[in-house]
DNA sequence: TGAACATATGATAAATTGTTCATATGAAAA
DNA sequence: TTTTCATATGAACAATTTATCATATGTTCA
């Protein structure tokens, strides 16, 4: 039996979640960002490469990458003087890719 | 054969499609329009029921709404005095899904 | 026709976000 | 142990985005 009471909290967590989904969905709502996600699409690089690659700053990409990190959609680990960064998981992609099949229509 | 142009064109082709992409995701990247998307989950909605469901005034609603519908994740048709919104196709859905998936972990 | 209702829209103000610059940290190599 | 290379970070400024307010448009009904 539910009571009003928990109707009201649970129409509460229903709003942090979405709140939540929002954040997540803008990690992939810029274009620096993405570039940088789908430059380690295949496969892992350090911040170096990844600056060269998309042609941007090194400390607009250190940023960026800061907000993907805390954003669980990067690893990163040390190799010596340099920080490689990868993609977290396999969500990632999936997301770009249905995104893709969106537009592509 | 490629050609030098014709990689560079690419490498263009590519460039804008990130764009789109980037985009795309800014659509699901703020919590009204989620908000908004996640209240025509269930079906087809005027805009003051979508207004009142979701607890934001009408004229943010509607500016909101024209951006979704913009990126064509919304439609709309008219029923007497007022227009009633729907999800456009099954990304929206997917898409949502994925995010939720991802964050649920 | 005009009053009432539903939605859209332009302008503005407020908030958020992104880039840049300068500098800090930390590892390697001379 | 100083210099160099790689990355991170804080602050400031610029750009973008969002909500609000006022009002316009379009539809129905008396």
């Amino acid at each position: 039996m539910h009571t009003h009471d928990e109707d009201y909290l649970l129409k509460d967590i229903q709003e942090e979640e979405l709140l939540d989904l929002a954040d997540l969905f803008k990690m992939f709502a810029d274009s620096t960002r993405i570039k940088i996600l789908y430059s380690l699409w295949a496969g892992e690089k350090n911040v170096t490469e990844i600056c060269d690659e998309i042609e941007m700053n090194q400390s607009a990409v250190s940023h960026q990458l800061k907000a993907l990190k805390n954003a669980k959609l990067v690893r990163s680990k040390r190799d010596g003087k340099a920080i490689i960064y990868s993609l977290a998981d396999e969500h990632v992609k999936t997301i770009i890719a249905m995104g893709k099949e969106h537009i592509e229509e």
